[in-house]
DNA sequence: CTTTATGTATCTATACCGGTTACATATTTC
DNA sequence: GAAATATGTAACCGGTATAGATACATAAAG
């Protein structure tokens, strides 16, 4: 039903910073644990600076610290930080207006799917990226 | 975070079914409901079909008709019939042999989605399509 | 036998995902 | 101040998924 890995690559990056606790770490350590290239790495590292969630330090001898404690940080803030939320998509052709069922089908699967979000949504905020680390 | 619509799709389909009250409907008609082609509109009842949820007649005067009380043909029903239960994906990249947070990561991740997964399923198993309908 | 439905393969345009390169910008270090 | 090296971000690419479209074998009714 998921087609991109951005969250789970997220909660890797940040469980790599949360494991040298509060340490500046370069994007190319961190790619290196991911096993993917740097550049795809700081594209969403630069999504987690913009949610307050990283700091990023420019220039030589630069990299990136946690700033939140990585207890308090949910799976819930890397998907908000990541802008992707919704786990459903709704097809997007226009209604039928001859068909009662088509005209309310999109308004109906939206709140439906809402419903089943709102208890994702509670069960990710319940889910710190402290868990993900061994032990 | 998702991609594709056929759970949409397949709910629209099922609740054009149940609007009929188990008569035979043909899949030009349903398409033109959900404002598709038929060919893609059958894909997704021959799912359904082989799930148990619709039954199809061949031939002329054909056509598919519920089997199930749309009260009881759920959100999660529909996603089992198209295989598609996972809501997240984890990365594919091999774990970094040396990174201790690497080599535990994606079992972790494959715990903590499940936890989520598990409370959206729940939710799916209580909304039937006949909630779908219009009043 | 003709008609017309489903079942399914194939082809296509579009979009997205993640990998890669490249380079401007910022900051330390010398 | 200049060199070195980090982030920020755009651009491009190959692989793959999505959904639309056509085509046709198969099945059943008339």
């Amino acid at each position: 039903m998921i087609s991109n890995t951005r969250l789970a690559v997220a909660a890797h990056i940040v469980a790599v910073l949360a494991s040298k606790k509060g340490e500046s770490v370069k994007s190319r350590y961190v790619a290196g644990s991911v096993n993917t290239n740097a550049a795809f790495v700081r594209r969403i590292l630069c999504s987690l600076t913009k949610a307050g969630i990283v700091r990023a330090e420019m220039g030589k001898s630069g990299g990136f610290k946690l700033v939140k404690d990585p207890g308090k940080i949910t799976l819930w803030d890397l998907s908000v930080a990541l802008g992707e939320e919704r786990l459903f998509a709704v097809h997007k052709n226009p209604a039928n207006p001859c068909c009662p069922v088509s005209r309310g089908m999109k308004e109906s699967l939206g709140r439906a799917f809402s419903r089943v979000e709102k208890a994702a949504q509670a069960q990710m905020k319940r889910i710190s990226v402290k868990e993900l680390l061994p032990a």
